[in-house]
RNA sequence: UGGGGCGUGGCCAAGCGGUAAGGCAAGGGACUUUGGAUCCCUGAUUCGGAGGUUCGAAUCCUCCCGCCCCAGCCA
């Protein structure tokens, strides 16, 4: 089974396999290059499990490099939630690395491609040089310092680094081909003036490296040998070789692009996701509906889960939606083997059990996770009055209904069958009480008589729940393909207005006062939940990561 | 109408000239002290389309169609 897991390669790993089998290279490194400018998010996971993946695969190596050549957007606390966020993941780096280290290697290449008439300072302006560039159709035109000599371009690029110029008023070009059909080749920018501080250099620099100038650099000084980065850098590739190919470099690394990931209902973007968390949609960057590391995380996401939903969703070049499904049945299929069972009324209507002794309470043996016997049974307190879920009455109960109505049986899991005797309602005709009767005969579910029972209910014993307050969370927005919104409408058209629902009157049985923050149950017929970094002891909060799948509901949605 | 990339069932995705894997979703059934889980079964005569090469094409060639990306001193 194993073997024919390696041999199914993606084409990544394909390429990899090829390059160690011709001896192209004797052994890979690769590396995940975030900017710390926002935090991590599920599309990073794609990529993060992609990299450190193919080290782990190939006995390679995987960097952690912060590319961090932008000080206008970049802080020391990001890099510190993404190096957490990577770590939790279950990723080690081999080595942390920071462009931001590389500044003065950046420099004497800088210098080095002068020097052989490949770059020259352009003095005009951001606009000058925007419509110079030409269109998609059109040549752009050479800038009037373009033939400048070598001599004098060294030393303006000099002056640029002491900052004898103000931002904006020039910029080092590489000189290639200003009417290439790649625009991305028609004198790129390499070096523009910021005189900002840096959150690692400081104030040290005040010209600062574009990004397709260093990046294939860092990965040259890193002796990286596969740069995988997403579809949208596919233009840039030539630019990335032209860098490496004109100076002389310690090693000659490949970039490789891939589909970034989309998943329906959500977005990616960093700029949308700090709307959400700007505007206070959210809560936060770690808002349990937010597609961030830390979001899932919170909302109940384990590490494996996630690394396995990358795994299921493959690495290829065209440009996909995966169905949030897929997420959330990794989590399911993880969680349905390790949770422990537990009992919890959402929304609790309250049943007496007539002919139960008055002041009688007794233990019920429970099964704490019929998927792994080996976790073992608990003791469970019942007695007289219970709470059930008000969903598990109905008074006038529809076809295939299996659950509590007057005069039916149904059983309380691993306790007694009971019987609806009696709707207690108030003034207003709404139920607040059921009058039941048990049968002593079916302590621990069963009867000596063997007749059937088809539902089965989760239920507390009143005197000894606990109230918890319960967070239901759901997609964040109603629209599968965010990137297709209507004409004149953005994301806050559609927002979902059910992504959370906050319980505050359930009611959960009395092992659930020992639960920790980030501790995951199954909630018994209902979901997956895990205690919120909110919760404290007096006031137990509960995420609930994913439903169960509810058949019945489907049932009903059919009509 | 320049350049780059991509088109395999509802969503992902294998396939690399020898007769369409797998997962998710969906539907049907069995079982069930979670209407959970589990287990069976069903679904592309067909690979964006049209030609061509070949004994044989999703795989090779030609043309066409569709979608995505690129004109930051962002990454």
């Amino acid at each position: 089974m194993e073997l024919e897991n390696e041999k199914q390669l993606n084409f990544i790993e394909q390429i990899i396999s090829d390059d160690l089998e011709s001896g192209r290279v004797q052994e890979i490194i690769t590396r995940f290059p975030p900017e710390p400018n926002g935090y991590l998010h599920i599309g990073h996971a794609k990529s993060i499990c992609l990299n450190f993946g193919l080290a782990e695969k190939f006995n390679g190596k995987c960097n952690l490099r912060f590319d961090d050549t932008n000080p206008e957007k970049e802080e020391e606390h990001y890099m510190e939630a993404i190096k957490e966020d990577v770590r939790w993941l279950g990723f080690q780096w081999a080595k942390l690395c920071y462009a931001s280290d590389y500044f003065e290697q950046f420099y004497r290449w800088a210098v080095d491609l002068v020097k052989a008439g490949l770059a020259y300072v352009d003095h005009q302006s951001p606009e000058e040089i925007r419509q110079t560039r030409g269109t998609l159709t059109e040549p752009g035109e050479n800038s009037p310092y373009r033939n400048r000599d070598i001599e004098k371009n060294l030393e303006l690029l000099q002056k640029m680094r002491k900052g004898e110029f103000d931002e904006g008023e020039c910029v080092l070009r590489a000189k290639i081909d200003m009417s290439h059909p790649n625009i991305n080749m028609r004198d790129p920018v390499m070096y523009r003036i910021l005189k900002k501080a840096h959150y690692r250099t400081g104030n040290l620099w005040c010209i600062y490296p574009m990004y397709d100038f260093a990046h294939g650099y860092e990965d040259a000084i890193e002796g990286i040998t596969h740069s995988i980065c997403t579809l949208e850098f596919a233009d840039h590739r030539p630019l990335y070789d032209w860098f490496l190919e004109n100076v002389d470099i310690p090693s000659r690394p490949r970039q490789y692009e891939f589909a970034r990931l989309n998943l329906s209902y959500t977005v990616m973007s960093k700029r949308l996701l700090l709307g959400l968390v700007g505007e206070g949609i959210v809560s936060g960057w770690d808002d349990p509906r937010m597609p961030t590391i830390q979001g899932l995380r919170r909302r109940g996401y384990t590490p494996s889960s996630i690394r396995k939903f990358c795994q299921e969703i493959g690495v290829a070049k065209s440009n996909s939606m995966v169905d949030y499904e897929l997420l959330e049945h990794t989590i399911r299929e993880e969680l349905n083997a390790k949770a422990q069972r537990v009992m919890v009324v959402l929304h609790p209507l309250k049943v007496i059990i007539e002919n139960y002794p008055d002041d009688a309470e007794e233990l019920i043996k429970y099964q704490n996770n019929p998927e792994d016997p080996s976790m073992g049974t608990r003791m469970v307190p019942f007695s007289k009055e219970l709470y059930i879920e008000r969903d598990d009455f109905r008074e006038d109960p529809p076809k295939k209904y299996f659950r509590l109505a007057p005069g039916k049986e149904v059983r309380l899991k691993h306790a007694y069958y009971i019987t609806c005797r009696e709707v207690i309602k108030d003034e207003w005709g709404n139920i607040v009480e059921l009058r039941c009767e048990y049968d002593p005969e079916s302590k621990g579910g069963e009867t000596p008589d063997g007749r059937k029972v088809r539902g089965t209910l989760h239920w507390v014993s009143a005197p000894h729940g606990v109230k918890v307050e319960i967070r239901l969370y759901d997609k964040l927005f109603t629209l599968k393909n965010m990137s297709e919104m209507e004409e004149g409408k953005n994301y806050p058209h559609y927002l979902n207005p059910h992504s959370l629902e906050v319980l505050s009157e359930s009611v959960a049985e009395p092992v659930l006062k020992e639960a920790q923050p980030g501790d995951r149950f199954q909630f018994l017929r209902q979901g997956y939940f895990t205690v919120d970094s909110d919760s404290t002891p007096d006031t137990l909060i509960f995420n609930r990561t994913v439903a169960l799948k509810d058949t019945w509901a489907k049932i009903q949605n059919k009509g």
